[in-house]
Parts: C-alpha cells; structure tokens; sequence
DNA sequence: AACGTCACG
DNA sequence: ACGTACGTGACGTTG
C-alpha cells in the first residue's frame, strides 16, 4: 500500500501564525516581510516528512468564498478578519511546497477540507492506497474510514485517530461526527446546532439513534426539555448538518498518482529559506550534509560580459568603480592574491593579480572606489606596495550596521539584495577539501561580487539614512576600518623565548600533575575526556555528584569540580590541571604559532561579527589574553613594545555600568559615581546602608556582584550561583538594590516594553540588534531575549564610545606626528607602543579624549598605566 | 563538525 | 516544573 499524507496548509498556517504571534509582535524577516507562520508551516512539514515518510503528499487551501457563504451568509460570521500579515504569508508557503516537490491544490469555491475530502473518497475506493490526513480541525474526523487516519494536531504533540480509537474517544462511528456538530453547533465556524445542547448530550442522543435523521424520527421518545430543544430547532439543526458536511465530490483535474513527491529543488529552497531568515533550518540541512552541488547561474541577458584583463593597457577605468579582491588563504596578513575584478557602468573587468603588483597605480587615481572589506583591502595593498586613494565605500561594513548576519562571503548578503552569487564553499569546497573549479567560474564569481557592491551602494547607503545610521557608518566604523588595518598590520612585539620557557615550566608542571591524578584515581586516562573523566570521578571513585544528572551525563565543570574541592584530592589536581593545559596549548604554544617572521603577532579584528557592536579579535584572539589569575598574567610579559619604548595601556573604569547610570538615568546611582568612590564600595555602603569606611570585604564583593548582574539582565539564580547563596536571599538582595537605586526598576521594565514593541534595541549611537528571541513562545528563550534586551544597549554604547574615542585618537596621533603606535584595543582598553620621550604626550592626549569623546550624565574615568611589557602596564 | 570547557571584557 | 546572567575565540575530544 502506497500512503498518502494529505494536509490542510490553511489550518497549518492559522495555527502557526498565532501560536507565534506574541503581543501582536511577530517574527519578520530583515526587510520586514512577515515569516512566523510560514516558519512555523515549514517545520511542520518537514516534521511530518521526516515521521510519515510519505511517497505521496498534498497540502490543501482554501480559495474565494465557499459554498457555504453563498448559501448561508452568515456562515464564519463571527470570525475576525485574517490579518495582512498571515495572508502575506500564504503564496510564499506555496512557493516553499513547490520547491520541496510538494503537491499542493485549491479550487474556487472550496475550502481545503473539501479537497482533502474528496482525496480520501478517492482513497476509500482505490486499493493500492491509503491515506492520513493531518490537521488540528476536529471536523475532519469525519473522513476517517478503515483507510484513512487522521493525525489530529494538539499544543505540543497529536493523537493518532483511526476508527478504533475514534469509537473509543466519541462511542460513535466517524461518519457521524457531522451529526455531532449539526447538534452541538461550532462557535468558531460561527455553525449554530441546536441551542441548548452540546457535546455531552449530543454523543448520548448519537449513540442511541446513530443519526440526526434517526434522532428526528425517534422525536417522540425523547421527551423532556431536551425534546423541545430538538423540536423547536429542527430547521437550524439541517442547516448545520449540511455546513459541517465536508463535500466530497469536487471534480478534480489530478490523480492520486501525480500526488508523488518530487525531488527538492535545493537551489531554489535555499534561497527562499535565506530569504525569510530560516537559519535554523538551513544550518539542519548542511548538517544532514545531502544538498547537492549548486552550479553556477547562468548568465542573465542584462549582464556584462566578464573582460579578463591580460594587458595593464586594457584597463579602462575612468569613473567611480567597485572592486573585489580575489584572495586564496583565510588569513589576509599572508593570504595570496589571485586577481582583482573591477566593476562600473562600463566595465566588468577580472584581472589577475600578477598585472597590478607590478603596476600598481590603478588605484592611486581620484576616483572613488567602493569595496567589501575595506580593511582587508588596506592590509593588501600595503604588504604589496600598492598606494591608493579615495577608498570611499566597504558594503560589508554598511550592511552589517543594518543589522544582517554578514559573513566575509558576499553571496551570503547579496541574496537579500536580489543577487545571485553562489557561496564561496559551494563552488571552491571547505579548504581541507577543496574542489576543482574551472578559471571562468572563478572570474564570474569575483565579477558577480565587485557587480554587487556596485549596484546596491546607493540602495544600502539610503537605507543607513532612513535609520539614521549614517553618522555611525561614516564617522565611526568606516574610518575606523583603517585605524584596525594600521593596528593589525603594525602588529605587536612578542617575546617567543619567554613563552618557550614557560611552555618548558608547564609542560613539567602539567606532567606531573598527571601522575598523581593516575595514583589517587589507581588508574590511566585522559584527563581531557570529559566524558573519561565523568565515569572516574562519579563512577569508578563513587564521588557524590552534586547536582541532578541530566541526560546521564555528569558535567565535569569548573563550578562543578570547585563544589567538590575538599571531597577528594583529586579534585584540586584535576583543577589545575585543566588550568595549566589551557595555558599550555592556548597561550604558550598557540601563540608562538602566531608569531610571524618579524617577531610580532598580527591579529585580525572582526568588524562585523558580534550582535552588540563591539570587535572581536582572532588568529590569534588577543582580547582574552589571561590577567584574572597571577599565574597566568605572566604571559602578559611576553607582549613587549618595540625598540627602548613603553607599552601604555588605558583602560575606561566601569565605563559599562557608568553607561547603565547613565541610561536609566538613576539619579544616586549617578551620585555614586559622582562622589569618586570605588564603585562596588559605594555601592555596598548605600545598599547596606553603612559607612563606607565600615564596608567589609564582603560587602563588597556582593555589591560587586549585583553590579555585574545588573549589566547582564540580573536574575536571582545568576546571582545565588555567582554568591553562593540561596536563591531567597538573592532576590531579597536584588530588591534591596532596586529600592536603593530608584528609577532602574522602571527603565528596565521601560526597555523591556521597547524591545517587545520595536523588535529590537538601540545603542546611543543608534546601532541596532533585533532580537527574535522576544517572539519565541518559549518562556526561557524569552527571557534571553530579554536580558538581551536589557544588555546590548549597555554593551553596544560602550563599544560605541570606544570606537570613537579610537578614530579621535588615530586622528590626533597623525596631526601630531606622533611615533607612538595604537596596538590592541580589549573592550574597554587599548595598548599603545609608545616612544620613550611620548610618554607623557601620549597619556595626557589619549586620557583627554577617552574622557571627553561623549559626554554622559557620569564622568567617563579613564586608568593608565606603563611599563616594558603589557604584565608591567596595568 | 559539534560539544564541553575555559580564557577575556 | 522548567533551567537560568551579557558578549566573544580556541582548544581537545568525540561522533
């Protein structure tokens, strides 16, 4: 028997529209185009794929109005009207169903009910099929038959009714489901059944006369009010019968057979799931791994013909111009250079880079030139001696702040601009298997790019301007791209004898801290495995695992490992251990790796990566460099400035939670600061309403923590973790904090609001995240969202603030001519190299502006300190 | 490639 | 009853 899932798409997509439907906030994708339902539909309709398995399928809609509004004009009466932005919904669910190879169907007239009606008649009287129908509309039930199933969808789950277990649940058989709703009616179909009688009565009337007609014929046995119910609405009652009817007999133009799934169309489904914004799923089907290679597009007819370039003389470039640089190789500090393609109104150029290291003025002309990656591009045309001018536009940078999820792949952005570049990885395959590909496709794609970066310019760069972004665009991240590409390629001075010391020193440490975890556990194993060590730690030595196993797995966690110290001696070891190794592998040996021919370190900033503004910093990552613990601080010594001079490092004081004064505008949380206390001291004085001379350690300490909470999103259990202490007391703790500091409670709740409402919060200088996370239906991830809410715009206007005082710097160091060189910048620090006789220059002057770069209703602090080595300078 | 862990602000 | 503070990157293990 072959199996036919037949689904009501209407009921699928009503259903997914206001399950996700939150406070009228729905989820949209970029450009604002509505997708909860769809979302919702889609993963629907996988889920059945994956659980029925079906060869056949057909989703059903309805279309126009029925012939039950024409004979009943009040028929759905009482229904609200279907909102815009679920029937926006609708052609794109259809569109989905076409690319997945789905068959899907609507008639004039006909509701899908009666299409899925008619379906399974054809299926009662077919023997090679049967049929499951899935819905959450209890009418259907009507159509169930020795053949035909129906899954009926609940809240989390469904139940499976066949005709067993529909005589089970009801005691009548499933034909005459319409005699039960011909007398109880259905509200929300606005069917009136007979007043006065609902499910109770109706089923014990259906069970005894089996039908409506027998149930009129019978009249007279009936008696009681009950019979008057009947008598007095006899007419309302045949009317409701023929609407709950499902109609069965539609002429249809397809057979059961032509209802055979096809083969996905994944080109077409991937782009359409990148449109809408379905990350999760795509992220589900590369990880299946069985979507097929993507071949190139064809070439459209408005399309210029790609001009490979063999001859510098051939270079025709006489107005504004995009180009892309064609690289081989993830980093850019030591990547090769294949070619570079120029795209305007004119040309379509690839040329391959051999012709431009040589003659190297084409970009040294006035023309403005529009890139993506701009930073990327300053870096190369540095290490290979080609000058430039007028570098004016980095579409990466742009569409960023507009708040897309860029990647360094262009294709991965142009598909919201109607552009089709294929993925980098689906034509040259991941870099440990890369694929043959022909030299045109090479240069199409790189034209594709320059193409793309030329002709959404003007389209981006107003959109910057409609959300008010441009400020942000043009005085801070764009000229910030070349103070990052200075900092990058200048690079800074590393010790590598020093770090092979001490990688000497750990790898003894480390060696024997391995032998007594073997002696004290009386067995070998490696101490990596968290999954090994788990099983000795909780199994074989029988350690009390203290907290819930979950999924039968134990956690060998820091905070868990640190609740046992004191248990066993192991414990401590294995801590240290765990220790030593990161430092071993991250900071003695991983960074030597790094360090180049010049004896210097060159890290890449991201500009474009995190959802709150800041960088981060990778190959190596040197923002998490170790300072909490002494023991690893030492590897600060290794960073070291160049010649005889000073490595300065100025760090902003509590700049986040001065940011959070700030904002809710709390006015003795703003006095705090004011008074020029140490802030966590000040804190706890005011909370614990003492002295501040009398506040003990302790005090501060928890002050310090409700801070810290109060910057993330505060929660009672973050909190009761961080200080170990009970959850009661951390609320009662929280609440203290609240009244101390009036005016937070209500900027809090007020942000909250905001976020829910606009779908996305906004840093002071209007850099935006949205947060889908407010839409979920999920309690937990709606809180994320929320503390999300509450914490990107301290976090993001911090980095705001520091990424201009960085631009106001650079720009200050050039007109001085100062020597002295921006090195690192670590969130709320930045290291300079500094010339002997700058010092005292560069501390005033760098102070001066990180102090002054934006005012706020706090004074901005600032600590700076020098020294040999960046363990000295702090 | 994903997960767990841990380094930073 | 649930599962828990924000933002990152890199390592080793495991499937």
């Amino acid at each position: 028997m072959k199996k036919i899932v037949l689904v009501d798409g209407n009921n699928l997509l009503f259903r997914s529209y206001y399950a996700t439907a939150y406070n009228g906030v729905i989820m949209r994708n970029f450009k604002g185009f509505p997708t909860n339902a769809v979302y919702g539909f889609l993963n629907m309709i996988n889920k059945i794929i994956q659980e029925e398995a079906p060869e056949y399928m057909i989703v059903a809609f309805d279309k126009g109005k029925t012939f039950r509004h024409e004979q009943y004009d009040w028929y759905k009466a009482g229904r609200k009207e279907t909102p815009k932005d679920l029937l926006d919904q609708f052609p794109i669910a259809k569109e989905f169903l076409d690319y997945l190879g789905i068959f899907h169907y609507e008639i004039d007239n006909y509701e899908a009910d009666d299409i899925i009606g008619t379906v399974a008649k054809k299926i009662d009287h077919n023997n090679e099929f049967v049929g499951t129908i899935v819905s959450s509309d209890k009418d259907l039930l009507q159509l169930i038959s020795p053949k035909v199933v129906v899954k009926l969808l609940k809240q989390t789950g469904h139940i499976l009714m066949n005709m067993d277990t529909f005589h089970e649940t009801y005691g009548i058989e499933p034909v005459n489901m319409v005699d039960l709703k011909a007398l109880m009616g259905d509200s929300s179909d606005n069917i009136p059944g007979v007043k006065g009688i609902g499910e109770k009565t109706a089923l014990q009337l259906l069970q005894k006369y089996k039908t409506l007609d027998g149930i009129y014929e019978c009249l007279p046995l009936i008696g009681g009010k009950t019979e008057e119910k009947l008598r007095m609405e006899e007419k309302q009652a045949y009317i409701s019968y023929d609407i709950a009817t499902i109609y069965r007999d539609i002429v249809l133009d397809f057979t059961l057979e032509e209802l055979k799934i096809k083969p996905i169309n994944y080109e077409e489904y991937i782009t359409l799931l990148e449109v809408m914004e379905f990350n999760s799923i795509i992220r589900k089907l590369n990880q299946q791994g069985d979507v097929p290679q993507i071949k190139p597009k064809e070439t459209k007819k408005d399309e210029k013909k790609v001009v490979y370039v063999n001859d510098v003389n051939q270079l025709l470039l006489d107005e504004d111009y995009a180009f892309y640089l064609d690289t081989i190789g993830s980093n850019y500090h030591d990547c090769s250079v294949r070619g570079i393609s120029f795209y305007n109104q004119k040309v379509n150029y690839y040329v391959p880079f051999s012709l431009l290291e040589n003659d190297s003025t084409i970009f040294n002309s006035t023309l403005a030139k529009y890139t993506y990656d701009i930073k990327k591009a300053i870096v190369i045309f540095n290490r290979y001696h080609i000058p430039y001018q007028n570098l004016s536009y980095d579409a990466m940078i742009a569409t960023y702040l507009l708040n897309y999820d860029v990647k360094d792949d262009v294709a991965h952005v142009a598909k919201y601009f109607d552009h089709d570049i294929c993925y980098h990885e689906d034509i040259f395959g991941t870099e440990k298997r890369p694929k043959k590909v022909e030299d045109e496709v090479i240069y199409k794609l790189a034209c594709d790019k320059a193409r793309f970066i030329y002709e959404t310019k003007l389209e981006i760069l107003q959109r910057l301007e409609k959300e008010e972004q441009l400020h942000l665009y043009q005085d801070i991240e764009f000229p910030l791209a070349f103070v990052l590409a200075k900092m990058e390629m200048d690079g800074i001075h590393v010790n590598q004898s020093y770090l092979e010391e001490m990688g000497k020193e750990l790898k003894v440490k480390i060696d024997d801290l391995a032998s007594d975890i073997y002696r004290l556990a009386e067995m070998e194993f490696n101490i990596m495995s968290t999954k090994q060590l788990g099983d000795v730690l909780f199994e074989k030595m029988q350690i009390p695992y203290p907290k819930r196993v979950k999924d039968g797995t134990y956690s060998t966690s820091k905070d868990i490992l640190e609740k046992l110290i004191g248990v066993h001696p192991i414990i401590e070891k294995i801590l240290e251990y765990r220790t030593l190794s990161k430092l071993y592998a991250n900071y003695t040996v991983g960074l030597i790796d790094e360090i180049k021919e010049d004896g210097k370190i060159h890290t890449i900033y991201t500009q474009t990566l995190t959802r709150t503004g800041r960088l981060s910093s990778v190959s190596p990552n040197l923002q998490n460099i170790p300072a909490r613990l002494e023991y690893g601080r030492l590897v600060r010594k290794a960073f070291i400035p160049s010649d005889n001079g000073y490595l300065l490092s100025s760090d902003y004081s509590q700049i986040e939670l001065r940011m959070f004064a700030h904002m809710s505008k709390a006015e003795n949380l703003i006095l705090a600061f004011e008074s020029g206390e140490d802030i966590h001291t000040k804190t706890a004085a005011d909370i614990f309403k003492v002295d501040i001379s009398s506040v003990t350690k302790d005090m501060r300490r928890a002050a310090k923590a409700v801070n810290f909470g109060i910057i993330y999103g505060i929660s009672s259990f973050g909190l009761s973790e961080d200080l170990k202490i009970d959850l009661k007391s951390a609320k009662e703790f929280i609440d203290t904090y609240l009244d101390t500091y009036p005016g937070i409670r209500e900027y809090m709740q007020e942000e909250v609001k905001d976020a829910y409402r606009d779908g996305y919060v906004k840093t002071i200088m209007n850099r935006k995240r949205n947060i889908e996370e407010l839409h979920s239906k999920n309690y937990m991830v709606r809180q994320q969202g929320e503390r999300m809410a509450l914490n990107t715009p301290i976090q993001g206007s911090a980095a705001d603030i520091l990424k201009k005082a960085m631009v106001e710097i650079d720009k200050e160091f050039r007109k001085k001519h100062l020597k002295s060189k921006m090195l690192l910048q670590v969130h709320d620090e930045l290291v300079f190299d500094c010339s002997e006789n700058e010092v005292e220059e560069v501390k005033e002057l760098v102070r001066e502006i990180m102090e002054n770069v934006y005012p706020l209703l706090v004074p901005l602090k600032v600590e700076i300190s020098t020294g040999k080595n960046w363990y000295e300078a702090k």
